[in-house]
DNA sequence: CTTTCTGCAAACGATTTGCAGCAGC
DNA sequence: GCTGCTGCAAATCGTTTGCAGAAAG
């Protein structure tokens, strides 16, 4: 099947003098599938004959052909998840007892306001933006329940 | 000197269960005359007779004691600053090139922005919200004009 | 005085890297 | 067929931990 993400990997990776490899495209579909950043344990187990250092290196690779961002989360593990342009904008969620990270859609009103506090920093500031990060950080439902 | 900086340290200190020492007291004078979030070895440079293993374990103790907090950049590093309750609310600038992070004041209309964007994501996700972090990632003044 | 902190050195663990064989193109 | 990817195992490096002596309360 070549949907328009497969396309638009395939051409990424060629751009960066990548090959396209089956376990590059299983990371993507992983990624894809995915409503959230993934750790690279949660990777693995969804690809359980993929070595650890491939999929780090492939990892790699496909962050630098744009293709993938490397996220930070509460804990210690990085999490993975497709380019932003590659799927829709969006913030996340991070639950500061369990680590958890969950995508959310971004409010219009939130953004237009980012983007104008954007636009002043960048003058006041000489700092170009590329893009913002906007996380929520607190207790999920889970372990609101649990304690 | 008694500042009302280091009563609240002194206070949230003896609620943690934890003695006041000079290494503490240290640690917060250098947080607090930076501005910008530090890293280890950044910190260790400003006070060389501290022990890395005692850095650490002291910035453990002050962040259960809510006068410390730790942030994550783009590299590798933990980076510590004072808990936003001690300072002003900001925002951070993070530079892809080189990984320095800065504080931003958080314009007031981004600010009301982002609450209510909290509001309506608590009731429609079951999450509670404890803090936010927006953070603006790009190429800082002094990597743009490099290359 | 008792408990906790301190420095040192060793341990830990997520991520990276060297290498010989296999697969993309 | 050449080049770059793959898995394995070993190395790396920021951070954590065990221990005996010093300092806080």
């Amino acid at each position: 099947m070549l949907t328009d993400l497969r396309v638009a990997v395939i051409q990424r990776l060629h751009g960066a003098n990548q090959r396209v490899t089956r376990n590059r495209e299983a990371l993507v579909e992983i990624l894809s599938d995915a409503s959230r950043p993934m750790t690279l344990p949660e990777i693995l187990k969804e690809r359980p004959t993929l070595a650890q250092s491939s999929a780090y290196r492939n990892l790699l690779a496909l962050e630098q052909a744009n293709v993938v961002r490397r996220v930070g989360g509460v804990d210690e593990f990085a999490r993975f998840e497709l380019a932003e342009d590659l799927t829709e904008h969006h913030h996340h969620l991070i639950c500061d007892r369990c680590g958890a990270v969950e995508d959310v859609d971004a409010p219009p009103g939130l953004e237009s306001a980012v983007d104008k506090a954007v636009a002043e920093i960048e003058v006041s500031h000489g700092f170009l933006v590329r893009h913002h990060r906007v996380d929520l950080v607190g207790i999920c439902a889970k372990c609101a329940t649990i304690k």
